[in-house]
DNA sequence: CATTCTCGAAAAATGAATTATTATGAACGC
DNA sequence: GCGTTCATAATAATTCATTTTTCGAGAATG
């Protein structure tokens, strides 16, 4: 039984047929359908019911899922593990959300990249929930995502507060204001696409705030939104600080919250188990030496 | 990176030169010395320091090393897990003390063939620290061994408790006896090799009783020992059943021993990690339903 | 209701690539 | 020197990938 071998059952597992996974594995059919009746025979029982539209896992198939699953991250992490001699180097992938991409990290990637250049890091910026899954299957080493979170296969540091206000056009200026001006169903809702936490917790306030049948609009950018909400198009909820650095800071009202809605905090996630690398060490070195500058 | 990449790496490091693990491997010298070449060049680094006597790990073949085991260790767990149906079958090594093996496992294995006749139980007898290392590198399944044992990659099952009797020749009546007929340094101790239990307890009871400077005696088997005591060779310290169960019974006299020194607890270790096979699982329901038939 | 079409997998033959083997050479310590 | 031990090159063997063809089960069509 090679790697590769469980790589192709993986494959024909996800996919659910052996002509997808050749597609994804970058072969041929035929190819597949060879090896996994290698696999089988090696075996000594079949892992693939074959169906007229597919393949579908048997029960012996089910049963080695997970183990086909741990050996690839394994044979991934070992590579990394050899290769890392302690300076961090090579590549590291970090996600973050949106907004915290926009205020915090700028100072602290700079940092990152002066200490150790080293390092070839990629940022993606995903809702929470994609970034969570985005660890969790190893895509990224590491995540700023909206707390709280809890999995025991996750590792969580406490990375930045944020202060959630509600974010209108400047014509508003109090709360009061708002909910006055606008009709009884409320303000429309701008809002990121679903995985938000953000969102979610938007959509909590306007339960509160008596509207829940507001209209809700979704855009894709920070900017976008900001811009928006000052051409008074409705409302949305943002860090504090994602409002001040906007250019369109003097354009729009920031209408605090009680603490219960308005305190957030952004955790840095990270995959409990195997091996640490030295990039993603040095990076954790860097944000949390920075957490000191800041609360200094 | 194939698994045999792998094991190929594993031996060599294991060993200490191509030579031998090419031996071991079933191969050729250049055979490996290609492929460990080839995992270097994949990896990017040396894994081997290439000395005249052999081959050392780099600090990288270190750091791989544990991968290297753990993913030998997950492939053929994952072939057992796929292949065990929850129906128990197929290959289980039990091992056991020389002792627990006389005695105590008959029955129980009787039982076990009854109930599950399709697993091809093996049953290997040695010293108690044979035992665990057998378990812990998965040579075995799982073993009878003399408690205390405390190792957090090990499970463990109360299995049998034995009360250890000082045994001498008949014409010894009791230990008072014993003790008045005997020279001043003591009897001659008859033991098992080291690594037994028993061994280090009868070590401790003679320094108490004054006679560190006894003579040792060392047998492999349990018949000879008892034998050698009923000839008025030495002594020895064995279980109490055992000893009843023997056929030279009336030739020896058993002389009781205090609680502490007396009791002793004979424990089933199995591997923590991993899947647990069914016919491992079978083997534990005969062991805990045969205690209660043994309690009742 | 039969037929034809489509989709997905299995099978067989051929060609490509990888891997194992043999034979030989170089480095090192005893 | 001599015996080890590893590296290298050429060759043999095996495995693996590809193309092509076949088969079977549904779905669509007449």
């Amino acid at each position: 039984m090679e790697l590769s071998d469980i790589q192709t059952f993986a494959a024909v597992a996800r996919t659910g047929g052996i002509t997808r996974a050749a597609e994804e594995l970058n072969t041929v059919q035929s190819n597949v359908t060879q090896r996994i009746k290698a696999l089988e025979a090696e075996i000594g029982t079949p892992l693939f019911e074959r169906h007229s539209r597919g393949m579908a896992l048997t029960s012996a198939g089910k049963r080695l899922l997970p183990y086909a699953q741990r050996m690839a991250a394994l044979s991934h992490e070992a590579v990394l593990a050899a290769r890392d001699d302690g300076e961090p180097k090579g590549p590291l992938s970090i996600g973050s959300m949106e907004t915290t991409a926009a205020v915090r990290l700028p100072p602290l990637l700079a940092d990152f990249h002066r200490r150790f250049p080293a390092v070839r890091l990629s940022l993606r910026t995903s809702p929470t929930a994609d970034l969570v899954a985005g660890v969790l299957d190893g895509t990224l080493d590491g995540a700023f995502v909206a707390g709280p979170i809890a999995h025991a296969d996750l590792t969580v540091t406490s990375a930045f507060r944020e202060e959630l206000v509600l974010v209108s056009a400047r014509r508003w200026a109090s709360l009061a204001e708002l909910r006055a001006g606008t009709p009884e169903s409320g303000p429309t809702a701008l809002v990121f696409r679903t995985g938000c936490t953000y969102r979610q917790r938007l959509e909590q306030i306007f339960v509160e705030f008596g509207w829940p049948s507001a209209a809700r609009f979704e855009l894709g950018t920070l900017d976008g939104m900001i811009g928006c909400v000052a051409a008074d198009m409705g409302v949305t909820l943002l860090p504090r600080a994602v409002v001040e650095r906007s250019a369109m800071n003097g354009s729009v009202t920031m209408h605090p919250l009680s603490p219960s809605h308005g305190r957030v905090e952004t955790l840095f996630i990270q995959r409990t188990a195997g091996h640490q690398t030295s990039a993603l060490a040095g990076f954790l070195a860097c944000l949390t030496s920075d957490d000191e500058i800041i609360a200094a």
